[in-house]
DNA sequence: ACCAAAAAGGATAATTTTATCTTAAATAGA
DNA sequence: TCTATTTAAGATAAAATTATCCTTTTTGGT
């Protein structure tokens, strides 16, 4: 569906957002333990975000990531262009390169609802949203650590 | 999404079963050049999909793939599952293992429309209507070969 | 100016997925 | 029974993704 790192990347994001209240930053180890992500890659998966501004860095001593107001604003899709790019949207679901709505595969419609379904659910969230969700003292990770069961229900 | 693998699943068994009513088993070099796949790969896959007896082979000269009129009633979820499984349906959008129903990740309600609407598509669609939908003389691909725009619009 | 802390960047490694190659088994026909 | 053809199966390779490690750069505090 979306990328191992992609998946961090929006965590990570979330993760932080979380925390603007607290005006505080977050380093890489902090981070990459409450997402439940390896550390150097989660690192790596910051650059990235920092690069197409979705969050912002400092360095130094008392530097670390952090996410300005406005960056709250933005919709989750942009996570994941950053990311994984926007060719899954676009993808035929059979994988033709020459499927196009004047030239559909078989499944073009039926694959096209699926598609759209998963471009609105990255378009309209924004990480402010999701941010907001988390309750607030713990982490988003152990919010959920009562239950043993995915997402299956 | 997919993996490609499973795509190339699906396209091989749309194409053999686009052939039901010729009453001719298919090579595997024939498969793969019409679905555009690796031969070898391909080959790989229609023995899981024969394995799962989405298609049927027969070794030996004169053998090949076919498809019986039953396997036309099949859901394409099935060749899903055999080749990727189902894991794609249950997982949570954002990787989370303790996501569930009653301890929803932050996006769990946005990204279950997508991933419901996903299954839906290859559940309520069998092998046989998308086989139906190429025009017999061609092959699919060579069905839209005019176009060279890809799925997006 | 120096040191320590933190991210950035580059190189490398491990794992997974995709792809190929080679040999074995099955089977139809001569 | 022998041969040719075709799938099955197993081993290996290549490519992509995920993950780690090491060095450099930046920066705040002393």
């Amino acid at each position: 569906m979306i990328s191992k790192a992609c998946k961090y990347g929006i965590r990570a994001t979330v993760f932080v957002a979380s925390k603007i209240e607290l005006g505080i930053k977050l380093n890489v180890k902090e981070i990459a333990k409450e997402v439940d992500a390896p550390e150097a890659f989660t690192a790596k998966i910051l650059q990235i975000l920092n690069k197409h501004r979705i969050i912002t860095s400092l360095k130094g001593p008392y530097g670390g990531f952090f996410i300005d107001q406005f960056q709250l604003e933005q919709p989750v899709i942009n996570i994941v262009n950053a990311i994984d790019g926007m060719a899954v949207f676009r993808e035929c679901g059979l994988g033709l390169e020459q499927c196009s709505e004047k030239h559909p595969c078989p499944m073009h419609n039926q694959y096209k609802i699926a598609r759209e379904a998963l471009l609105d659910a990255f378009q309209k969230t924004t990480i402010g949203q999701l941010a907001s969700q988390l309750s607030d003292g713990t982490s988003f990770i152990n919010n959920m650590e009562l239950s043993s069961a995915a997402a299956t229900d």
